[in-house]
DNA sequence: GTTCATAATGTTATAATATAACATTATAGT
DNA sequence: ACTATAATGTTATATTATAACATTATGAAC
């Protein structure tokens, strides 16, 4: 299974799969002659401590018992640049940033995200991208980045019920 | 031209758009036993004005010129109604709401929306959901509201050039 | 290795968006 | 009119994000 494929497997080498995140961002900036800092790295690591968002300030909580002085611009402009890299993509139903399993070649986000565990699953259908410029381009409109945030249930919480009776 | 087909061409009767939307609106509250106050009619009018997306505290600034005491709440409240309703969307990527021109069936939005001028088309394409919900199936994961923002160049500010030299 | 330009981070303050909590007023049914 | 409920008013505060300027780190040129 590649990591961009559906949900984790929750019994999945998260540690493999956080370790090879760091290093395709590490050989990215590399490439790119841009600077993965330590400070970045970091973000970049918190970001992918699990596969559920996390909110700028939820990252800063960290940083601030880390570092002496950190503060909203730090972790922002640490996002930025990530961002920037597409190695993280901003939530925008949820304000929050997960890292991207597939930085390499740009693109908007395809996203289920599970309203009752919070875990989120990065699509890349090329039939959803099709459907999407066919409509488009029959209205005129130039895509630029396609945004998709799907809300539901993952197949864990949905097997455990956790969407019927709430 | 249907409503929700595409851009509004910028010569259409917008009068009779905005008007048409507050009788539906008006009739859905109807049917459906909840009050459109005046209040909350003013406000959906306001979104209405445009169709482009309009923040909170845009609404806010015009309501405080009309009303005496209108505050944040006051705003929020009558979003929330709204939204509830189905009679406006929240554009997430702009912390915006825009008038929705479907309002009787539940759906999440697709949204067109030019970098450029601001302008925004609702779609609802059923091939772009049904290719969502086949990818999402896949995943083993349980669509609830699918909410896919565009953004990109309106057919006239593309054709004016607005995305190449920028 | 010193100098310099640039990039990155630190620091303080504030902007922009949204909600909590409780008081008051309007509405609709009795 | 009385009452329960819904809607709005009012004040305060939470949450998310950025502006502006100071300081430090980095890497290239000399
Ligand atoms: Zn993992
Ligand atoms: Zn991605
Ligand atoms: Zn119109
Ligand atoms: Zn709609």
């Amino acid at each position: 299974m590649t990591p961009s494929a559906a949900f984790m497997d929750t019994g999945h080498d998260h540690d493999l799969c956080m370790e090879s995140a760091l290093d395709r961002a590490s050989a990215l900036c590399g490439e790119r002659g841009v600077r993965l800092t330590p400070l970045r790295r970091r973000v970049l690591e918190l970001v992918w401590v699990g596969h559920k968002p996390l909110g700028a300030y939820e990252i800063l909580d960290t940083l601030k018992a880390e570092r002496q002085g950190a503060a909203p611009p730090t972790v922002y402009r640490a996002l930025d640049f990530l961002l920037q890299h597409g190695l993280v993509h901003r939530i925008e139903s949820l304000n929050s940033f997960v890292g991207c399993p597939d930085p390499l070649k740009p693109h908007g986000g395809q996203f289920l995200i599970c309203r009752s565990c919070g875990l989120t699953a990065e699509l890349n259908d090329h039939r959803i991208d099709q459907a999407i410029r066919n409509s488009a381009n029959k209205a005129g409109f130039t895509v630029g980045r396609p945004m998709i945030e799907i809300e539901g249930l993952c197949p864990h919480c949905r097997d455990a019920g956790e969407g019927s009776p709430g």
